[in-house]
DNA sequence: ATTGCCGTAGCAAGCGCTTTCTATTGGGTA
DNA sequence: TACCCAATAGAAAGCGCTTGCTACGGCAAT
């Protein structure tokens, strides 16, 4: 039923071991067989069987992409670039490197990672790259740095893209890890400069690197500007007490959605009638939180300023565009890419930061009136 | 090195075909015998050789999703929603149906779109779902339908999700296309009724169903009021002559894209700076004829009003909130996991349409002055 | 007691490919 | 002319797992 290698070998008038040969284009041979080979495949449409050519040489040619939210564009990007430049390479002729990139949907339960990892280690997957932010449940790192250490000893190439180096482990190829604590930091000393006192600041989930760091550069920024104070930020969002400059309970935890964004600034408005300007854990967030401040009658930025973070394309075109961090997250999914295809060479360490850079825009002015 | 089934076996103090069945669950094997597997199975830290499993099994436990544009939330949604279905019946306990359901990434292309059926198909997927409009090239269609055909016969279950049936191919599972033509049309009337008569479209790249559907609708609309002439609709976008009302050269084409929706609406802006209303082709598009209608100092919807499809979640947070067609996205992606496990039957004839529900917003309003 | 089965476990034959090692050939060189 | 080596092709031994078939106890039925 199926056209196997030997068939098709029949077919040729070569042997089996020729047939392979040709295919993978690893071992000399002569340019008439090559010829008859490919012909004969052609002519009985032979597909190879993946998991026989990857049991006998104890490799497949599966790339797996690890993802957070597959529907937000923030993986979707780096997910499709770091597919472009593995599934790109086709150029080979032959069936070389092709190598299968697929992306894997954790939704950002720590089981369905793990459990995408075993299925890939299963698979015997060539390289896999785990893309946004880590939880910081200390179980959940320590069963993480063990699964990725078997992977690296199976010979998987390991790659992390926006997510930090994990500590201690050195089976990692590499990691790109954006400066989300810089861009956050430098985010907010913009709303500083502009003359806003009194910020609220939507949070990612808790427990999330990326939440965390961003919110660390924030609170660093007041901090520097002799504002708030850094020790309430972290883990007592409905915050109590007066802070040295009322800064206490202004920050609000939830998810990475439009719909967080929209209920914590209505909290925040709440809490602290009198900001000025609301920084949110990522854009789609800030949608929300426009959302939000729209519906209390408030203009943007006459009355509130909002801002962002990732710069997704949908940014630019918020009305008023809003002001952002801009996370070059293709450039990133490449480069990540290339990594696990070993294609480019890892940063000195294993270890890269990547720059976030402002991006001021239209959804933040000084605030009405600069006391 | 690694540990095998061998291993296990051997530590259990059984064959290794008793190993495989307990890992299996598919034929009875003592509870005392199983328990001790499955503690040698912990103990030795074993994991199942996929490649090897599947070349004896003939069988693999992938399921492949292939989506246009990974970066864009409408396959997001799609890809999430079945990829959960599929890798959510873990419950099971055992690995019995642990699926590893991957996303591809075709980028809309028709080359890589068959690369990644070749390369699902060496690896003997369990099953494919396709998802998202169809390139509508007679050559790709014919090459779609013998692929498909393949793998259908290898016994890969293949469901489309958001794109038609393919014209006599009876080897696919099922396929749910959503009713874009009628959601197009009911859009437009939306429109008529407020009392639009030059209505600008802003339509998706040639060539492809969903691109075609919608205009089709957006013209059967306009035909039914006396408006427009259909036949002038597709194929010639950049219209000349006059038709019955003036709808001629209302049209353009270009990329699922923001740009494209700023850069077409400008065109169809001066080519008819009467028109009081347009129709985009999906809610992206719709962003960037906004910004494009706001640069010409128009407002939406007094002087303009704008719509899009698909009811992205961000388009209801747009200003003013966008008129557009709702597709169930994450229903039907779920349902289309579900039909590649073949956890729901197919529907009759295997054909199912969805149907597009028209979401009036504040983007939409009676024009200036109704004639 | 015998027979016949049911419930379990093992044997062993592959699944379709890769790859090491071993031929075979046809020059080029001594 | 004899010899050696490079270039190319084949033989065959697995890779680690699944599964059809056989084997072996007991237990119920005869």
């Amino acid at each position: 039923m199926t056209v196997t290698l030997a068939d098709v070998a029949a077919r040729a008038r070569v042997s089996p071991a020729t047939v392979s040969r040709v295919l993978n284009g690893n071992y000399p041979v002569a340019a008439a067989t090559r010829e008859r080979v490919l012909r004969a495949v052609d002519d009985l449409d032979y597909v190879l069987n993946g998991p026989a050519s990857s049991l006998a040489a104890a490799t497949s040619d599966l790339v797996g992409i690890l993802v957070n939210d597959i529907a937000d564009p923030f993986f979707g990007i780096m997910a499709g670039a770091a597919q472009t430049e593995i599934g790109g390479q086709e150029g080979t002729g032959r069936a070389g490197g092709e190598k299968l990139a697929v992306v894997c949907n954790t939704g950002g339960s720590p089981e369905r990672e793990l459990t995408y990892l075993t299925l890939l280690q299963r698979q015997r997957a060539a390289a896999v790259i785990l893309t946004g932010g880590a939880l910081e449940d200390p179980g959940h790192i320590v069963a993480m740095t063990t699964k990725l250490a078997k992977l690296a000893d199976a010979g998987t190439r390991v790659v992390l893209c926006g997510r930090p180096p994990l500590p201690g482990s050195d089976a990692i190829v590499a990691s790109l890890a954006f400066d989300n604590r810089g861009g956050g930091r430098r985010l907010t000393e913009h709303l500083l400069t502009l003359g806003h006192r009194k910020i609220g600041y939507v949070a990612g989930p808790l427990e999330r690197t990326t939440t965390r760091h961003r919110l660390e550069g924030h609170l660093a920024a007041l901090a520097a500007a002799g504002l708030g104070d850094p020790a309430s930020g972290e883990g007592r969002s409905t915050g109590s007490g007066e802070g040295r400059a009322g800064q206490e309970g202004l920050v609000v935890h939830g998810p990475y959605s439009r719909r967080s964004g929209y209920e914590a600034t209505l909290e925040l408005l709440r809490r602290a009638p009198d900001l000025t300007a609301v920084v949110a854990a990522n854009d789609t967030v800030a949608l929300g939180a426009c959302a939000a401040v729209r519906d209390q009658g408030l203009r943007i930025p006459e009355d509130v300023s909002v801002a962002g973070f990732d710069d997704l394309p949908f940014s630019v075109d918020a009305t008023p565009a809003l002001t952002t961090v801009r996370l070059p997250l293709y450039e990133a999914g490449a480069r990540a890419g290339r990594l696990a295809m070993g294609t480019e060479t890892p940063p000195p360490g294993g270890i890269a930061t990547i720059t976030a850079e402002l991006m001021a825009r239209a959804s933040t002015a000084p605030p009405r009136a600069t006391r």
